[in-house]
DNA sequence: CACCACTCCTGCCCGC
DNA sequence: TGCGGGCAGGAGTGGT
């Protein structure tokens, strides 16, 4: 389930392989996503040159001339650089073909997108009101304080909201709140200062730390098993009901907050 | 606004 | 061994 490290990993591992590459054909091999691939795509950019491959939030912009191929892996999507030729899979639904090489979609959940933004990426309904980025110098603790005031409805709820920050999905956002000991249920206008000061940091640093651990994985972007690596990662809460916090031994435990999984550690982590 | 519920889809895991 | 059922999950949408 690709979150904001595993959408960078995907970006670094592919944008040298493509970017700068003129596209040589469109394939849409099944165009069933969230929304149908649009018909017109490859009037768009077959014969241009992709000039960058930018990330915003979780959505991948692929750069052209006239505008910005948008796409969001939802939550079983990849990217890979292959051979052009390379059989296709079940779930490949799009290849951008590259003369010899081919970007390909994969979405066996069929969560993903794929649409043609003309002209700026970001001036797409989707991005134009999105919050800061986690990693950037416009989100701290006094943002993230400002953000929460007056908000009854739990901090873990407030973190993945992409109004108030972009990037912090269900996964993350357990693992931040366990690194800055809040617990996931605090109402977030409860959430004080030097608190919301700790959190920001853990949310920057659990990133970071994901997004260091992929990168060692990215040679996997071309050839054949193509997953990002985090796999080998140990998560300090999440998935982990019930087994003994790594930090004081106390049972991790399991809520549901906003109809998603939450962990936590109710010794650790104080409302 | 703030908040909530619903929706898309299929791989995987569990129990029988 | 096969099969049905339940679950997970990003984020847009459409309520109250």
């Amino acid at each position: 389930m690709p979150e904001l490290p595993e959408v960078e990993t995907t970006r670094r591992g592919i944008r040298p392989l493509v970017a700068g590459q003129v596209v040589t054909a469109l394939q849409v091999r099944n165009p069933r996503l969230r929304l149908p691939v649009p018909t017109d795509l490859a009037a768009a950019i077959v014969g241009e040159r992709l000039a960058e491959v930018r990330r915003r939030a979780k959505y991948l912009l692929l750069d052209f001339p006239a505008g910005s191929v948008i796409i969001h892996l939802g939550m079983s999507g990849s990217l890979r650089v292959l051979a052009a030729g390379e059989a296709p899979g079940l779930h490949d639904h799009v290849d951008l073909v590259f003369g010899s090489q081919l970007l390909r979609l994969r979405d066996p959940r069929r969560f993903g997108l794929v649409v043609w933004q003309a002209g700026d990426a970001l001036a797409h309904p989707w991005l134009s009101r999105l919050g800061p980025e986690p990693l950037g110098g416009a989100f701290d603790g006094a943002w993230l304080h400002r953000v929460t005031r007056g908000l009854r409805l739990p901090i873990k709820q407030a973190l993945m909201d992409a109004q108030r920050v972009v990037g912090v999905g269900n996964i993350y956002a357990s693992e931040s709140l366990f690194r800055a000991r809040i617990h996931p249920l605090t109402p977030a206008g409860e959430v004080g200062p030097r608190r919301c000061e700790r959190l920001a940091r853990a949310v920057r640093e659990t990133l970071e730390m994901a997004i260091a651990a992929g990168g060692s994985t990215l040679r996997d972007f071309v050839g054949s098993d193509g997953r990002p690596g985090y796999f080998q990662q140990q998560y300090f809460v999440y998935g982990r009901a019930g087994a003994p916090c790594r930090v004081c031994g106390s049972p991790v435990e399991r809520a549901v907050s906003g109809q998603r999984a939450t962990f936590f550690c109710p010794r650790c982590q104080l409302r």
